[in-house]
DNA sequence: TAAAATGCATGT
DNA sequence: CATGCATTTTAC
């Protein structure tokens, strides 16, 4: 008897496993691994997929007939089936939930298109882009000869990574290999996919983007799975894409936020990246002009070498930064004056305009949490029991005071005592308030100014013509020939964030406006010269600062040195969730904390961390998901919000 | 949402 | 303690 294994889609926690199903005589030619079917589920109709055809089966009832072939297409390749598992059981999630990421919605048309073979592979290709750093040409050819080697690449400023990348995947091409690359947004998938297009063979790229119309995502996909394009580009979705042949994955910039799924079980594109790499035992690198705590401690682990330029090297290619102190000079300049702008950025920039090149100012957006930092030293106040972020209390003592309280285990903190600077008094944050373009085009009459951000749009790109160039982080344009300064503004209201990665996301952005800055060009940032982050940007050592907050990270128990997870329900039912909870020993309970109200939602909500040491991640996760499955088998009315290392902790 | 399992009142 | 019918549970 032909059986086909399937899983259902259906959200319920305790289902979360495929069910076994007869294969009809009249529909065994058109069932293959991987295609998807409608099976006929506690009555109703239900889509799924077939992970698997075997010739018995477990089960000892009656196995019910498959209802329907829906397409012989076979979307899910067995990469991706342990892939997606995999992942589901690392996120305490579902398969079901991590397909619904993998697979794009079928579509009849691009089905119907007949299959193109692939083109043939390209050349090696020349390794003189990765010469400046000294085992760059080494991974190139480590790539073309298909060794799984794994490399945290920090690239230098100015570097023309798009054009990297893309080399690198002419390397797994020409070695008959596929690659996967995965970008923050597409403004960076743009400037990728123009440079795979002039290295790569035509037909051998699928750009998937999330906003692609859906018979275009499809097609894409579908082009991929089918063997013709072995090279995939994409952003976060397309960590997941069916690659023929894997031999590399790569990630860039791994410290941006967008690579963070919003959609359960919440799985980080990097993550599911470096999972993907194990189990296919192919190629990865971890690519950004910064360096991330968890970029660091793959380093440290010894799971990847980092692929860093020498110090001589980077000093010839990175622009001149400058800090200006916490209570710098205002300009003089009446109109500089009103748009708030430091004596020598103004300076600065009116030099760069002078010779004829953009100069870049970099404003944060506004609407920054406020947050608790002591006051004589700012450094973001902890908490003393479980080193989590103080805040305001949401509501008054019983004398009628507001304390400052943990955000995390919600004790007050009733006296404060800075760890750095012995300082006893608190004070909030500064809140972020962007300027105006038109007060810093007042400041440079005669000027072009140009603006790019969510609201106003995205600029990707400006030309090498004198202007100033306004921009949010992340939507900084790359300037022709390089910017010949940067302006680095309202740094504070970055560095005081009641954020965890506030110090590593604060360089992060410094690093990839300041890399766009042509070498010997000038970056002024408007912070305190003392403060380790600002030290870390004008010596331009993003390895070390990674490595001091890895460092920082274990000594106060946070991730990726830990497991953390976040449970967030009503307290009735987060109760009932903890109760029927087995933690594995060692795991630490911290909270409740209330949450505040999110859109879309009624009712107090409270939340609680779970902290546990990185070893027992798995057995963590396993727990959390038991409960969930009791939880839905009892058909327990309220769902538990359960997040795995979430990125916002504070 | 169909079939199986279980619960439960009723009649002997 | 069978029987019939309603309700709950399972899920192939």
């Amino acid at each position: 008897m032909r059986v086909a294994r399937v899983v259902v889609d259906v959200p319920l926690a305790h289902l979360d496993r495929p069910f076994d199903y007869a294969v009809p005589e009249e529909l065994a030619d058109q069932v293959v691994a991987g295609c998807r079917v409608r099976v006929r589920f506690a009555g109703k109709l239900v889509d799924g997929v077939v992970v698997e055809l075997a010739g018995s089966s477990d089960h000892t009832g009656r196995l019910a007939p498959l209802a329907k072939i829906v397409s012989s297409e076979p979307v899910l390749t067995p990469e991706v089936a342990e892939l997606t598992r995999s992942v589901a059981d690392r996120y305490a999630g579902s398969m079901t939930d991590v397909l619904r990421l993998a697979l794009p919605p079928r579509r009849g048309a691009p089905e119907k298109r007949p299959r193109q073979d692939p083109p043939p592979p390209p050349p090696a290709p020349d390794p003189a882009g990765f010469a400046r750093y000294p085992t760059g040409p080494l991974l190139l050819s480590a790539v073309a000869e298909g060794h799984a080697a794994r490399a945290v690449w920090t690239a230098l400023p100015g570097e023309d990574w798009p054009t990297r990348l893309a080399e690198l995947c002419q390397a797994a091409l020409s070695g008959g290999r596929g690659a996967l690359v995965v970008v923050p947004d597409g403004k960076d998938l743009d400037r990728l996919a123009a440079a795979a297009e002039r290295l790569l063979p035509a037909g051998s790229v699928a750009v998937l983007r999330a906003d692609s119309a859906p018979d275009t995502r499809y097609g894409r996909f579908l082009t991929a799975s089918r063997g013709t394009a072995q090279v995939v580009l994409g952003t976060r979705g397309a960590v997941f894409a069916p690659v023929r042949d894997l031999g590399l994955v790569v990630i860039w910039d791994d410290g941006d936020d967008l690579h963070a799924e919003p959609r359960a079980p919440y799985p980080h594109a990097r993550d599911v990246l470096v999972h993907r790499a194990h189990l296919a035992s192919c190629a990865a690198v971890i690519a950004a002009t910064a360096r991330t705590a968890e970029a660091a401690l793959l380093v440290e682990s010894g799971w990847a070498h980092e692929l860093i330029a020498d110090r001589g090297t980077l000093r010839t290619a990175a622009p001149r930064v400058e800090a200006l102190g916490s209570d710098f000079e205002l300009a003089r300049d009446p109109a500089a004056r009103s748009a708030r702008l430091p004596t020598l950025g103004f300076d600065v920039a009116r030099r760069s305009l002078q010779a004829g090149r953009p100069v870049l100012i970099q404003v944060p957006r506004s609407g920054y949490v406020p947050s608790l930092v002591c006051d004589r030293c700012r450094a973001p106040a902890r908490c003393a029991h479980c080193a989590g972020p103080l805040g305001i209390a949401p509501s008054p003592g019983p004398n009628g005071v507001r304390i400052a309280a943990c955000r995390w285990c919600a004790r007050p903190a009733a006296t404060f005592d800075c760890p750095h600077c012995s300082g006893t008094k608190l004070r909030a944050a500064v809140i972020g308030a962007s300027r105006t373009a038109e007060e810093l085009g007042r400041a440079f009459p005669g000027a072009a100014v140009r603006v790019s951000g969510r609201s106003s749009g995205v600029l990707a790109t400006v030309s090498g013509d004198p202007a100033i160039v306004v921009a949010t982080p992340g939507a900084e344009p790359v300037a022709e020939g390089g910017y010949g300064a940067a302006l680095l503004l309202d740094s504070w209201a970055l560095l005081g964030r009641a954020d965890l990665r506030a110090g590593e996301e604060t360089m992060r952005r410094w690093l990839n406006a300041a890399a766009l800055v042509q070498a010997g060009g000038r970056v002024v940032v408007s912070a305190d010269a003392a403060h380790p982050v600002v030290q870390a940007l004008v010596r331009w050592d993003p390895a070390g600062l990674a490595t001091r907050e890895l460092a920082d990270r274990r000594e106060l128990g946070f991730p990726p040195v830990t497991r953390m997870a976040s449970l967030s329900a009503s307290p009735s039912a987060l109760a009932e969730f903890l109760d029927a909870l087995r933690l594995p020993g060692g795991a630490d309970v911290l909270g409740p904390v209330p949450e505040p109200p999110r859109p879309g939602q009624e009712g107090e909500r409270e939340r609680y961390l779970v902290r546990i040491r990185r070893s027992e991640g798995a057995a963590l996760a396993r727990a959390l998901h038991d409960v969930q499955g009791v939880r839905s088998a009892r058909k327990a009315p309220e769902h538990v919000r359960v997040q795995l290392d979430p990125l916002e902790l504070a």
